[in-house]
DNA sequence: AGTCCACTGGAACTTGAGGAAT
DNA sequence: ATTCCTCAAGTTCCAGTGGACT
C-alpha cells in the first residue's frame, strides 16, 4: 500500500515497522563494518569467519545481519542467503528443511526425506555457492547437532543471533571446538539519542510532514529503554491512532498511551505461538500470584481433557520461560511458577 | 549432617501421520 | 493396498539434585 492522499499522518506505513529494512542504517557503523570483513571473503570465494552477534531485543542485530548482506548483495549479486528463526523452527529438520526453501530449493519434500538427505543437499549449495546463513535466535535451538552441521559448512556466511553472549556454553565440546574461531560481535542498547536518530529517519520516510514534532520523537526515544523496536512500534501506534480520529498532528497523548500498548501487542505475539495446553498453563500461572509445581499440574489436570504428562508440561514451561511469559523459582522439593 | 522425596531433565521408546516404493 | 520409511510430539523411565524437615 502506498501513500494516499487521505492520509494526514501517515505517508508509507511499512517504513513504521520494526522489519522495515532502512537504505541507510543509522549508526552501528563498527558492527556493520566487521560483519562486512568476516562476510567479504566469500566474494573471492574463500572461507568467511562465522559469527555470533549478540545483544538485547531491539538492538539492530537482525536489521544489521540483513542490512550488510543486502549491501554486499549490490556487489556481489549472486550472493545468496537464507534466514531462518529457531523460535519458530526448532528441530533439525524443520530448519534444514526452511533454510533449503529459503534459498530456493524446493524439490525436497515434506515427509519421507531423511534428514541428513537435506543436510547434504545444502552442504552441497554451500559448498558451490556463495551464501549466508542467518541462524536468529540460536538460544531457542533444542539440539545441538544443528549448530555441528552449520559449522561444517565453512564456505557459507554463519551469522548466529542470539540475546545473550553466554549461548553456547552448554553446548557439547564438539560443537564449541567447530565455534571456536567464531567472532563475537556486541550490540548494545541504543543511547537515546541514537533512538531518537532512528525515529527522526523513520519520520521523514513514513510520515507526513508536521506530523510529529521533534520533541515528540525525543520523548519516545527516551522512553524506550534502548530497544528500536519498542520505539518504532511507539511512533506507528501513536500516528495510527492519530490517523483515526482524522487529525492533522499526533498528540501528547497518544503517544503516552502508545507505549504500553506497543509493550502489549509483542507479549500478545509470543502468546500466538503457544498451543491450547500452553495457554491453559499460562494463564493459571497468571491466575496466581505464585503457583507450586504441584498444584500448577493439579489445576491444569481439572481443566483440560486430554491432559499432556508431567514431562510434557515441564518441557512446556521451560519453553514459555524461554519466552520471558513466566519465571521458575527454586529446585527440587519448593519450586515454583510465577508470572513475568 | 542425614534422610526423605518432590522435582528436574536426559535418553530411549511410542504414536500417529504422511510420502514413496512395491 | 500395503509395506517401508521418515518426521514431530509425546510418554516412560530414571539417575541426580537440592530443599524441607528432622
Amino acid at each position: 500500500m502506498g501513500p494516499s492522499s487521505e492520509n494526514q499522518i501517515i505517508a508509507d506505513r511499512k517504513v513504521l515497522t520494526a522489519d522495515y529494512l532502512p537504505n541507510k542504517m543509522v549508526h552501528r557503523d563498527s558492527e556493520r563494518k566487521q560483519i562486512a570483513s568476516n562476510l567479504e571473503p566469500i566474494l573471492e570465494g574463500k572461507s568467511p569467519i562465522d559469527m555470533l552477534v549478540y545483544g538485547d531485543p531491539g538492538t539492530g542485530k537482525t536489521a544489521m545481519s540483513r542490512y550488510v548482506i543486502e549491501e554486499l548483495r549490490k556487489h556481489e549479486p549472486q550472493l545468496k542467503y537464507a534466514y531462518i528463526n529457531c523460535f519458530k523452527h526448532s528441530t533439525k529438520f524443520d530448519i534444514f528443511y526452511t533454510l533449503l526453501n529459503n534459498l530456493g530449493h524446493k524439490m525436497v519434500h515434506r515427509q519421507g526425506t531423511p534428514t541428513d538427505e537435506i543436510v547434504q543437499k545444502l552442504e552441497e549449495i554451500a559448498s558451490k555457492n556463495k551464501i549466508v546463513l542467518v541462524i536468529d535466535e540460536v538460544d531457542q535451538l533444542t539440539e545441538d547437532e544443528v549448530l555441528y552441521e552449520l559449522s561444517r559448512f565453512t564456505r557459507a556466511g554463519l551469522i548466529m543471533i542470539a540475546n545473550q553472549q553466554t549461548v553456547f556454553h552448554d553446548v557439547d565440546t564438539r560443537v564449541r571446538s567447530r565455534l571456536s574461531g567464531r567472532d563475537e560481535i556486541r550490540f548494545k542498547k541504543y543511547t537515546e539519542n541514537e533512538l531518537n536518530d532512528i525515529l527522526l529517519d523513520r519520520r521523514e520516510y513514513g510520515l507526513r510532514k508536521n506530523a510529529i514534532s521533534k520533541q515528540q520523537i525525543r520523548k519516545i526515544a527516551v522512553k524506550s529503554n534502548g530497544d528500536a523496536r519498542r520505539a518504532i512500534n511507539t511512533l506507528r501506534i501513536a500516528a495510527q491512532k492519530a490517523e483515526q480520529k482524522k487529525q492533522k498532528e499526533i498528540s501528547q497523548k497518544q503517544i503516552k498511551t502508545a507505549k504500553p500498548e506497543a509493550i502489549k501487542k509483542q507479549k500478545q505475539k509470543t502468546v500466538e505461538k503457544l498451543n491450547n495446553h500452553q495457554k491453559i498453563l499460562l494463564e493459571i500461572i497468571q491466575n496466581d500470584n505464585r503457583i507450586s509445581s504441584t498444584t500448577l499440574y493439579e489445576e491444569y489436570r481439572a481443566q483440560t481433557e486430554k491432559s499432556k504428562s508431567k514431562r510434557t508440561l515441564r518441557r512446556y514451561l521451560n519453553k514459555m520461560e524461554n519466552y520471558n511469559l513466566i519465571k521458575s523459582y527454586g529446585k527440587g522439593k519448593g519450586t515454583a511458577y510465577e508470572k513475568l
